[in-house]
Parts: C-alpha cells; sequence; structure tokens
DNA sequence: CTGAAAGCGCTTACAG
DNA sequence: CTGAAAGCGCTTACAG
C-alpha cells in the first residue's frame, strides 16, 4: 500500500510517515543506538509500507565505505580463476560484500585501468592475480589505504598480503614421479613473462631433475602463450625435436589441453611414444585419454583464504600487522598420462 | 609534487590549485561545457600535479548513475556461463562501465538477495540468467526504471529483452543425427526445474524421435543436478535400464561430463555399447575419448549480445521500445562419441 | 567565459 | 530517548 508510486523512497518519506526525524530512522536501519520499541515499530513499518530501500551509494558516500571489493584476474574464462572467484565471492556474499570483477589478460595497461577505476568507485579492498608489471602502483595504492591482496602470485620482496599454492613442491613431486618412470629426457612447457608461478614450478622441475642427477637443458624448456593454442604451439617445438623427449611436463592447465592437442597432431601415442603430466587439475581431465597425471591446488580455497585475509584487513585491527604469506598445499593426482597403469588405461572406451 | 600527502585531493583542492571554482573543474572533467584553454591548462596541470581521481561515488549520488551493471549467472565456475560473463565484462568495460559479479546456484533466494543488492547499490542496469521463480520481481524492477536483459534463459510472454539461442533447434539436430545413426532407443538426462532452456531441449528431442516415427518414452527422460555428479547419477539410471538405451542425449554441459564418468563407471565402450552426444561445447571436449558430438553455442557472443542490448536501453532512446527477443544460431559439432569414424576413434591414443 | 549555491540521500557528532 | 544540522564530493540549473 505505497503511497508515492513514482519515485523511490528515501529515508525522509519513511521519517515523515512514521512520524520521526531520518535521524532516528538511520539509527534504527544501522541499528546503532537504542531506540524505544514503540517508534522502532512504526519505523519498521513505515519501511515496509514503502518497500524502502537505504540508498547504498549515499550510505557509501558518508560513510566512507562501499561493501564493494574488487577482483581482478587475467580471465574468468579460465576454470583455476572461474574456482579462485568463486571461493572468494562465496566469502564475500556471506559478509554482505559484492564483488566487481575485472579481466586484465595479462595486460599490464588493462591491470591499471582497472586499478584506477577501482580506487575511483572506493572499493574496500582489492584481490588481485598480479600481472607484475604495476608493482609501485600496487604499493602505493596500499599505503594509500586500500588493503590488497595478492592471490595465486606473489610480488618481490613480498610487501603485500599473499595467499599462494606451494608451485615448486608441486612441480617437484609431479617431475620427480615422471623421473620414478625412468624417462630422463623431460621437456617442460610454461607461460612466458616472470610469474612467480612460472619460476617456482620451473625450480621444482629443476631440482627434481638434479635429485636424479640430471642437468637441465635449456632447449627443453618451452615458452608460451597461457592459453591451449600457446600449449600447442609449445608442446609441438618440443615433439618435432631430434630426439624427442619421452616426457613432456606442462606448467599450465591450458597448455596441458593444448600439449594433448599437439600430440593428437602429430599422431603420436601418450603415454606410449611421450608421457606427460600437468600442473593444476580439473574435473574433466579425468575424461581425457589418457587421464592426465597433475597437481591439484586448492583453487577455491585460495580466493576463500584472499577473501578472509582481505576482510581482517578491511574490518579488523590488522591494520598495521606485517603482511602475511599463505602457501596452500597442492597434491599430486595420477592418472594415467604419465605411464601409470597404462596397460588398462584405454580398456574404457573402444 | 603533491602538496597535501595525508587524504585524497578532492575536486577542491584542484580548483583552488588552478586558481578556479569547482565548477569549472567539474566541466573539464566532463567536457561538458566550453573552457577557455588557458584555464583548461591549469586545471589539466592540477589534477595531474594532485593525481587527482574524481570521487565516483559522488558523482554517482549526484548524477543518479553509477556505471556498474549486475551481472547474475547460477555459478561462474561452469564453463558455459564464464563465458557468458566475459562476453559482457569486455563489452562493458569498452563502456567504462564495470560489472558486479553475483552467483545465485540456482536458488531463487540468492538470486532475490541479488537483485535487492544490485538495486540498492542502484546499478544502472542487470543481466541476468534467471532461475525463474522471481518473475514479478524481475518485471517490477524493470518497471521501476531499472534495465534487464535475460541471458540463456526465457521467461513466459516475453516482458524483457532476452538473448538466448535456438535450444530446440540445437537439440533437433543433434538427436536427428543420433537418429540417422539408426538409433531407435534414445535416453535423455537433463536438468531438473522447469527452466526455459531445458524445456526446448527436450522438444528438440521430442521433434527429431518423431520425424523418425518413435514416440518419446517418459522412462526413458532422467532429471537430475546440472552438475558433474547429477549428470552421472542421470546417467547411472539410464545405463542400468532393461534393455540399455543404445544412445544417450545430454542436455546440459556439466551433465555431459558426468555421463563419460557413469560409462567409465560401468565399463561400457563408448559408442560402441552406448553413443552419446550432448549440448554445449568446450574446448576440451574434443580431447574427450571418443570426441563428444555436441551443439555448439556462441557462449561469449551471447554475453556481449546481453551487454549490447542493456547499453541500448541504458543509454539509448530504447525506453518503450517493446522488449528484443534475439536467438542467436547453435551448431552441430561432429566428433567420435555419436559413432561416426569410430574406427579411428582411439587411434591417436594407446 | 566562469561561479555561487543548492542538493543527491545518507550518517553522525553534538545537544538536550 | 530523540532531533537539528553539518557534511561526504560531486553536478548542474541559474545567473551574469
Amino acid at each position: 500500500m505505497r503511497t508515492k508510486e513514482s519515485t523511490k523512497p528515501t529515508i525522509k518519506d519513511v521519517a515523515r510517515q512514521a512520524g520521526v526525524s531520518p535521524t532516528t530512522v538511520s539509527y534504527v536501519l544501522n541499528n546503532t543506538r537504542f531506540v524505544s520499541p514503540a517508534t522502532e515499530a512504526r519505523i519498521r513499518a513505515a519501511i515496509e509500507d514503502l518497500s524502502y530501500q537505504p540508498d547504498l551509494i549515499a550510505r557509501s558516500l558518508r560513510a566512507n565505505r562501499t561493501l564493494s571489493v574488487g577482483m581482478v584476474v587475467s580471465d574468468i574464462t579460465n576454470p583455476f580463476y572461474a574456482d579462485v572467484v568463486r571461493g572468494a565471492e562465496d566469502f564475500f556474499s556471506e559478509q554482505h560484500y559484492s564483488l566487481i570483477l575485472c579481466n586484465t589478460d595479462e595486460s599490464p595497461e588493462n591491470e591499471l585501468a582497472s586499478l584506477q577505476m577501482l580506487r575511483s568507485k572506493k572499493v574496500d579492498g582489492l584481490i588481485i592475480v598480479a600481472t607484475g608489471q604495476n608493482i609501485q602502483q600496487l604499493d602505493e595504492t596500499s599505503s594509500g589505504g586500500l588493503p590488497i591482496v595478492l592471490v595465486d602470485r606473489r610480488l618481490p620482496e613480498d610487501r603485500l598480503d599473499t595467499v599462494i599454492v606451494d608451485d615448486e613442491q608441486g612441480a617437484f613431486a609431479v617431475v620427480n614421479h615422471l623421473l620414478e618412470h625412468g624417462h630422463t629426457r623431460i621437456g617442460m612447457i610454461k607461460p612466458l613473462g616472470g610469474i612467480s608461478t612460472t619460476d617456482h614450478r620451473c625450480q621444482g622441475y629443476e631440482k627434481a631433475l638434479r635429485k636424479f642427477g640430471l642437468a637441465p637443458d635449456p632447449s627443453l624448456m618451452i615458452n608460451g602463450y597461457s592459453t591451449i593454442k600457446g600449449g600447442t604451439a609449445a608442446a609441438l617445438a618440443l615433439l618435432d625435436l631430434k630426439p624427442r623427449p619421452t616426457a613432456i611436463f606442462s606448467a599450465n592447465n591450458l597448455m596441458s589441453i593444448g600439449l594433448y592437442l599437439a600430440i593428437k597432431q602429430r599422431g603420436l601415442a601418450c603415454p606410449k611414444d611421450v608421457a606427460i603430466v600437468g600442473f593444476d587439475d580439473m574435473v574433466w581431465f579425468s575424461v581425457f585419454s589418457p587421464g592426465l597425471t597433475t597437481v591439484y591446488q586448492p583453487s577455491y580455497e585460495l580466493g576463500k583464504r584472499a577473501a578472509q585475509l582481505l576482510c581482517q584487513r578491511i574490518c579488523g585491527g590488522h591494520t598495521n600487522t606485517a603482511p602475511s604469506l599463505v602457501e596452500l598445499p597442492s597434491r599430486l593426482v595420477i592418472r594415467e598420462s604419465c605411464g601409470c597403469g597404462s596397460n588398462q588405461a584405454n580398456l574404457f572406451f573402444s
């Protein structure tokens, strides 16, 4: 039974209808000082009656917080980042924060533009998969009072809160597994651009090789775009080497798919002609033929933890605490692409 | 060389430093009336010098638009929706709009909460994959002046702008293809809850059957959650029928993955024991074994078109135009799971 | 060619 | 137990 249909009711309308001041309405809205039960009841009735919804923009301007956070990833289309975003979103929606999503496509310019936009929109905090090319701006933003949490990738000196996965350990485990199968000529395909995840996975790869007395061979480590196509291109380069590597480690989820396509394209058999392992797991990797042996990373958890950390910075007293570095454990997932159980690997489908 | 480090500069600070009024600063900021080159230069210098960034919250309150839009999907973790979101985001970021992302998990309560939040945050528009359970609220919101574009799913009577895919035609084509292989006992697994996509895909399935003189058999149509697990459960029910269907149509991308897992679990061979086809394509479906024959939908384009439509409603004169219904074409993608080329289907991997 | 002033819808010291 | 008033940082008629 609303009185004025034309325009959205404001706090004044509620106040008038309840016969009180906007001040008091505000206090019951925010539950921020005692109001007599009788007036509170009248106010709530008026709110209900007018279907009043507070204007969060006005509130933000006045209260200097927006209940919005920025979420900057390279590409939401990459299932890994979709999981990370979902983990963050689930946490924040519980806290009544909303998420502004930005994709950078790994472009520092896009990243900077997103950063500026988010600052202008006065988000209360920011979670970012950093390209690594705007470190100074990130630092300035953070010391300017906007909490930032890095997720998935570290930045030099760890001056910001960071949530990552134990990339080196994960890569070590999966390459070690390949080595235990007896491989000695193991190629690696990996994203270009010095991001921490790639660096650490390389270190894990090299560490595993050295454990087996092998020297890392630069000609066996091929860079490419971290896309399916990039993976195919890098993999083809590796597959066309003479002699061909007997195994390949793909350090990126989309590149792993490209690796499968490259093997198919060259008419090779996996794991017979070339064994492969990946990094990052996706449910459907088990449906691939052969199933991909890979490193599971807790992607959803990554986003959730980042969100928790950010929330502490925003709300909590963690204002002057030193930045935390949270490292989540990865886990080796053994399927058939490495050569395990390869005799029955393809019995299911004929 | 900024003068005050402590607090963010406002338009007043810029005005003072340039020796003009805030009014004039605002006009050059928005490029909205002529300002003499000399003063404009002084103002721009001041902006630069102070690294002034306008407060978009204040601007929103005053100008009554936020340059934000809401994007409500069931689950960003589903690659189909990730594509849709990306299509929308790409378009909007060009227009300097930002996207607030919400996941509903198909829950009407979550959807309603998102809707209210987005209204309170005064988004300029809204793209939504509707659950179908909040039709009235959506209508009211729209007639209350907030433009809404439905994507992926229609609502009865098409009272809102809608961008969809030709689900019926797509399903018809893929089931028709199965029928041409000679199958007469074709099961279907599909999401529960009367959403338009599922309804139309069922119609396409039934239409194809009837074209071949077959009567749709309700016991061959199994509902499930539109998840991988849901797909597995529904598929197992179908595979355990006696006699077993010789082919299965999965009407949902995640359920298709579940279908593969169910076939594997029962130790059956595809397409020999049971042929399968899906709806919605993902690049990695080609890496599955056998590759999934399915219906490609232009998911990215879906999001992009929805964004365009919304933008027209927001900015353009399309205020009182009748709602448009955009139907994008799907496309049959033939791989091996239907039985095509099955003799060489698994030569690649051994 | 430019400015003074009102006001967007809230919150929050201050006061009683 | 409640209110009057200032003010968050902008934009935009109105005026000259």
